[in-house]
DNA sequence: GGATGTGAACGACTTCACAGCG
DNA sequence: CGCTGTGAAGTCGTTCACATCC
């Protein structure tokens, strides 16, 4: 699993008349990189049908979605490629640059720095963080590990919104409370363990062990019946 | 985000009376994390709200998840933590050994070959594969870098049944078939492409990309607002 | 009293089906 | 005609509320 938790409602505030669904705006970032991988390959124009067979979803679905957007549709035709990518950027938010910091400079950060395509779609990381004074000072894929003594300055001075969360499951929630501390309005957490957050901090948890789990269980069942 | 695939319903095949949603799996792998700590300490029993504020998760949830493991609970007391664990360990198929394989000798690869906590729920990782002439032969986190030609022969001579596919997404729908064609029976995907698979492989797909993005748009949203 | 198990209500998401428009 | 946009229906998951049992 994957699981998302931030603000319960995702839609608006008192009386939010259209409602975007958090599975709604997963579904966007797919349906955007499906975009950027096609206007590449000159395909100036998609229908509903095509983006729901590339995601195993339904047309229906899709065009719900990005009904979300405005009418962008055609009728008879289909949607404008180049068009839908700027408005679902913009939905989505990332039409720009977002600064972000990772805590535990271990493999996963490595991996997570690695990702060509991370910073093509804008998000730069400008600061790694680690407890252990063996990594301090180390140059982890072109950047410095500092001690979190420092975080409240880098993070300040970067501006950086983000934060990934890549450290041991017992240390987690005081590097949250750290990172909130020093201004993050985001987490993005790969520990095993709930993080208690203030309401106005954004959260998206990611557990691995979870997920081979629970490809586990679906192999399990798959086999007693 | 996270996001999985598999047989569209998890629950029985003809008829099943009872219902087990794919959600509820997930708990039951957070649920047993926490219960493996808890008993640790000392805890012989639990309520269904002890577990609920644990998880930041409704207390009837908890027992709607629980009574399908059977009626374990106890009127007045809770459950007791030995049983509880016993039932999920067996009911998610961590009661045994499984033996999985990795495709893609990056740094995910090795953050997930290093996570602790993997091999004592009875994960074994028995093969490392890629593609890349340098790697091949390399040492990784104590198993060799194999060549995806000798695929077929360790995942047989293993029993593997799970594959990590964490390469990038132009390759990774031909490793797919290829672990598919080695035995393979299910799948965890990290590469951010939506594999196809026969009906009978299991799969769970985790886009670490997209968990990013909407951490990016919870927090862009936040501030519209 | 305290906590479980569960039908019923509720809410969220998905699919259907079709009117409407280029 | 083809494809969008969307109300209506359907499905799935969560929460409520309460009878039940120790």
């Amino acid at each position: 699993m994957s699981k998302a938790e931030g603000d319960p409602a995702v839609g608006g505030g008192t009386g939010g008349e259209p409602k975007l669904s958090r599975a709604s705006v997963q579904r966007f970032s797919l349906y955007l990189r499906h975009l950027e991988r096609w206007i590449q390959e000159g395909m100036n124009v998609v229908s509903s049908s095509q983006l729901g067979d590339a995601l195993g979803i339904n047309d229906a679905q899709v065009r719900k979605d990005l009904a979300y957007l405005g009418s962008l549709g055609q009728p008879g035709i289909g949607y404008y490629t180049r068009e839908l990518i700027t408005a679902l950027r913009h939905r989505l938010g990332v039409d720009r640059t977002w600064a972000a910091v990772i805590v535990g400079a271990g493999n996963l950060a490595r991996a997570l720095m690695r990702h060509r395509g991370f910073a093509e779609q804008g998000f730069q990381f400008v600061g790694l963080f680690d407890a252990d004074p063996q990594k301090i000072g180390q140059i982890v894929e072109g950047i410095e590990v500092q001690p979190p003594a420092k975080m409240l300055e880098i993070i300040a001075a970067a501006k950086a919104e983000l934060a990934i969360v890549a450290v041991p499951a017992d240390t987690a929630q005081q590097v949250a409370d750290a990172l909130v501390a020093a201004g993050i309005k985001g987490i993005l957490n790969f520990a095993p363990v709930m993080l208690r957050l203030p309401p106005h901090i954004s959260l998206v948890a990611v557990d691995l062990a979870v997920q081979l789990e629970q490809l586990a269980f679906l192999v399990h069942l798959s086999k007693h019946e």
